[in-house]
RNA sequence: GGGAGCUUAGCUCAGCUGGGAGAGCAUCUGCCUUACAAGCAGGGGGUCACAGGUUCGAUCCCUGUAGCUCCCACCA
């Protein structure tokens, strides 16, 4: 027996634990059903499950249900991602707290500690999902650095190497002075900062006058091999070819001219420090110029600094343009605004400076990837996000995919001691095969992102053809957030065209951000995340994943709310309830087949509008539309099926035709049925406890078809005659209500059919138990009482003659507001059947729809004139 | 500098290809009616940001304006 309230606690745990005994979550390669794989996002062994892992995880989980009860063999593909850099800082201040450093412990015992701290952490964001009720495929969890998808990225690397798209090279990257690695483009963040511009004096070397540069960033003059200014400047035309002394270092520099300088900012010339630039390194290059470094790789001065050797780039930078302002060669200091690009790890400053580093070729994989979506092989939900896709992938740098850190996935290069060859292998290198001296691997490990880009089919055996990769390659559909398009979609994307010749999915479902209650996004630093796994705990987890689902739509951010999070555990406690209804009422009967049953008008009605609901649901599911189809779902069981449906048995049910009573339950059963399948992708353990404490049969809803539309049971002409039914007692209802009509006082109710007389015979116990009448008489003519209360409806009249119950005045306020709508109706109408342009462009039904209401609502006025004339 | 999105009821938001504006919450009135007070019945509340255009007809399509948000670029 249920309990009276909806107590998630209960029995979400044990129900998780059933599914994964049965090995529900298990897909199994079934040659006779068609294959549907998502794969997971993989987050992050240092991640915790936070609210974005909520909805993503919801979402994708829903679509996974959904299709396995379609029939696809549905493979939920979970795992994580070792997460280079986070988890890097992870282990290093863990180490530090015990006063440890990377070069302390050295490569070895650093990289058992990752892995020990992998094992101990990496499993909390598993047991997360499992509670969120995730139907992932366990058997096949994976981790990026495990040995299949190792595997896959060495085989990757060593492919493209030989291709001729890797390769080694000493340019300019953005490099982290706190993690002392490398970073790809996209892995700094640009944050607008209040700085200075600060204008120095360089001197001519024959001592004839000098030449101001603005510059941001005064430090990086040391490393300065020569100063720019446009061809175009007359201004600057007589300096060109000159020599310039650099201040401070007295390098001699030369004046160069360039398309590259703007004229218009600052004074029209441009210090040129090629190390530390990547616009100068493009300069330099231009004009053979030095790349000379002036600091190291923790962001200190180095011995090129001469005295600054040795400060803190920001310390120098104080120095030297005290330095400056002492040698009377600082001109102007403004205020200025500009973008300082920072780690988007840890935050630091990161300083562009010139290093050997691994690079991915980007053109020729970009290429390919773009036609793809140009083609729509792949297609983003919702659309706009395609030209995101496209402008990043259009104006593509090659990816520098080297990282000076030690947990990852070692590049696979090995050098030889002896001979200093270079060998890229997908197998450990021990000798030479030149000269068998040793050697040695590339210190570096590769981008976290690297790996991740070949998720899709290293999880499922590549590069050996596997089964899995055969059946289950390409994935259906991609769903994550907008803010790692760049990362990791469009990297998936060239990666799947490049190694498996075939795109990684079809659909990419992109979601939206998961908001704070004041529209923040949420974050560790402001800390106003919201814990997923404490609302799972308080209201539930099928609570948690409707509040994020339902009426959301793809792609746009939502706001989390405690009283979104109410409302839907008021709808599971509602389902519940009327769940609770259906089997006390059903149990221990033995009902007839719902086919055979003779179902009444109502049973007709809620069959009917239970058939519509189906087709919009599935319809909406097919196209992803998960926040539609559960709002209609929600209104379905809410309105019509708790409001309405469960009213109308009641009559039935607390009757005492045992016949009536048992095809009334089995209608309430079926329908109750395919309630709880339909809602079971979005609310899993709800719609399982009802469906085992419905049915009690040892199955599971998991492995239940989803429901599919019944031509057996539409009954369009039934559904409509119990609509004019529901209007009258709403009618009736709202009429009480104004007159103030005590609840308990029944009042006999007339009615005079205007159409067909059946529809009210056979609707009349409904009106009278649900409107609350003493009883409801049919009449054929109207006596036209003065005494008489009337409402005109468009079938029907109704006549209350309980004069004791009438208050005039109110009466005839409420006539009269009737009689306004009613004409602005007649109105409306009239006037849409006036032009000639809506007669003959607008589609014949709706014209005709037009002219059958200028008659209705003209009877109507008249009926209702007639019935304020007759009170007055 | 380039691009995208948003602007709908007091609040938070839906509204799929143009054919009479919706939900939840809040609010007001009345109800402990034997599934549910985490509830029931009824009510009030909107020039769909603004201005043009296309159309018989625009919340929806086009153009422009304003405000807010975000992404990309990185003029030193």
């Amino acid at each position: 027996m249920l309990s009276k309230t909806y107590q998630p606690q209960d029995f979400e745990n044990r129900i998780y634990e059933e599914w994964q005994n049965k090995n529900y979550f298990t897909a199994v390669i079934d040659k006779n059903k068609k294959p549907f794989t998502i794969v997971i996002p993989p987050p992050n062994i240092t991640g915790q499950l936070h609210m974005g892992h909520a909805l993503n995880n919801s979402i994708q989980d829903v679509i996974i249900r959904f299709k396995r009860m379609q029939g696809f063999s549905a493979l939920y593909l979970p795992g994580t991602d070792h997460a280079s850099i986070a988890t890097e800082v992870k282990i290093v201040e863990q180490m530090a707290k015990e006063g440890l450093t990377k070069a302390d412990v050295g490569r070895e015992e650093f990289l058992q500690r990752a892995w020990k701290w992998k094992e101990k952490y990496g499993g909390r964001i598993i047991e997360q999902l499992k509670r969120l009720g995730c139907s992932c495929d366990w058997s096949r969890l994976a981790f990026t650095m495990d040995e299949k998808c190792s595997k896959a990225v060495k085989h990757v690397f060593v492919k493209l190497y030989n291709k001729g798209l890797i390769y080694q090279g000493d340019r300019i990257i953005n490099w982290c002075p706190s993690c002392k690695t490398a970073l790809s483009d996209a892995e700094v963040d640009y944050i607008e900062q209040d700085s200075f511009l600060w204008h120095i004096k360089y001197p001519l070397k024959d001592g004839s006058g000098f030449i101001t540069v603005a510059t941001t960033r005064p430090e990086t003059m040391l490393g300065d091999t020569a100063v720019a200014v446009n061809p175009n400047d007359k201004r600057y035309a007589s300096f060109i070819g000159k020599t310039l002394i650099l201040p401070l270092i007295n390098r001699e520099i030369p004046v160069i001219a360039d398309e590259y300088v703007d004229m218009q900012f600052g004074t029209g010339a441009v210090k040129i420090t090629p190390a530390h630039d990547p616009n100068d390194f493009e300069v330099g290059a231009r004009h053979n110029l030095k790349v000379i470094r002036v600091m190291d790789d923790g962001g200190i001065m180095n011995e090129n600094a001469t005295k600054y050797d040795g400060l803190d780039r920001f310390e120098a930078r104080k120095k030297i343009v005290q330095d400056l302002k002492n040698q009377n060669l600082l001109e102007n200091i403004k205020p200025h605004k500009h973008n300082v690009g920072s780690c988007y790890r840890c935050g630091e400053t990161v300083e562009p400076i010139v290093s050997k580093q691994w690079f991915v070729k980007m053109q020729p994989l970009a290429k390919p990837a773009i036609d793809a979506v140009k083609d729509k092989k792949t297609v983003f939900i919702p659309k706009r996000f395609e030209k995101i896709y496209f402008n990043w992938m259009e104006n593509i740098k090659d990816w520098c995919i080297s990282r000076q850190l030690w947990w990852g996935h070692r590049i696979p290069a090995y050098y030889c001691t002896a001979c200093g060859k270079m060998i890229v292998s997908e197998s450990d290198i021990v000798k030479c095969p030149d000269c068998q001296g040793d050697v040695y691997q590339d210190k570096d490990v590769l981008d976290t992102w690297f790996s991740s880009a070949l998720w899709p089919f290293s999880t499922l055996g590549y590069p050996d053809k596997t089964d899995d990769l055969n059946y289950f390659y390409p994935t259906n559909i991609l769903v994550t957030a907008y803010d790692i398009i760049f990362f990791w979609v469009a990297r998936m994307i060239f990666s799947g065209i490049e190694h498996m010749k075939e795109l990684p999915f079809k659909d990419v479902l992109i979601t939206g951000l998961v908001r704070d209650e004041l529209g923040r996004k949420m974050s560790k630093s402001l800390g106003n995340g919201i814990d997923p796994l404490e609302i799972i705990e308080k209201y539930g987890a099928d609570t948690l994943r409707f509040s994020l689902l339902i009426g959301t739509s793809p792609g746009s951010d939502m706001r989390f709310s405690y009283e979104k999070i109410e409302g839907c555990r008021n709808f599971n406690n509602k389902l519940w309830n009327a769940a609770r209804f259906v089997i006390i009422n059903a149990e221990g009967q033995s009902l007839p087949d719902i086919f055979n049953a003779d179902k009444n008008s109502a049973d007709k009605w809620i069959l009917n509008k239970l058939n519509q609901l189906v087709v919009d649901v599935v319809n909406n599911m097919e196209k992803y539309e998960l926040g539609l189809a559960a709002a209609k779902i929600y209104d379905f069981v809410w309105n019509y099926f708790c409001d309405w449906y469960i009213e109308l048995t009641k009559p039935v049910l607390y009757g005492d035709d045992f016949e009536k009573k048992n095809s009334t339950l089995s209608v309430l059963v079926y329908v109750l049925d395919k309630i709880v399948k339909l809602l079971h992708p979005f609310i899993p353990f709800i719609t399982e406890e009802i469906f085992g404490n419905l049915f009690a049969c040892g199955g599971s809803i998991m492995v239940e078809k989803y429901p599919v539309y019944n031509p057996k049971f539409d009954y369009p002409q039934d559904s409509e005659d119990m609509d004019i039914i529901i209007e009258t007692i709403r009618a009736i209802r709202n009429l009480r209500s104004e007159m103030n009509v005590p609840p308990s006082k029944r009042i006999l109710v007339n009615i005079l059919p205007a159409g067909d007389k059946q529809i009210f015979e056979k609707g009349a116990l409904y009106i009278q138990k649900l409107a609350n009448a003493s009883d409801v008489i049919l009449v054929n003519n109207d006596d036209e009482n003065k005494d008489n209360i009337t409402v005109v409806l468009p079938n029907c009249k109704i006549i209350i003659a309980s004069k004791e119950l009438i208050d005039k005045e109110k009466e005839l306020i409420r006539l009269g507001k009737e009689l306004k709508l009613a004409q602005s109706e007649l109105m409306r109408a009239k006037g849409k059947l006036q032009s000639q342009g809506f007669l003959s462009k607008a589609p014949k039904e709706l014209v005709e729809a037009e002219k059958q209401k200028v008659e209705k609502y003209s009877l109507l006025t008249e009926q209702l004139s007639k019935s304020i004339e007759s009170i007055k």
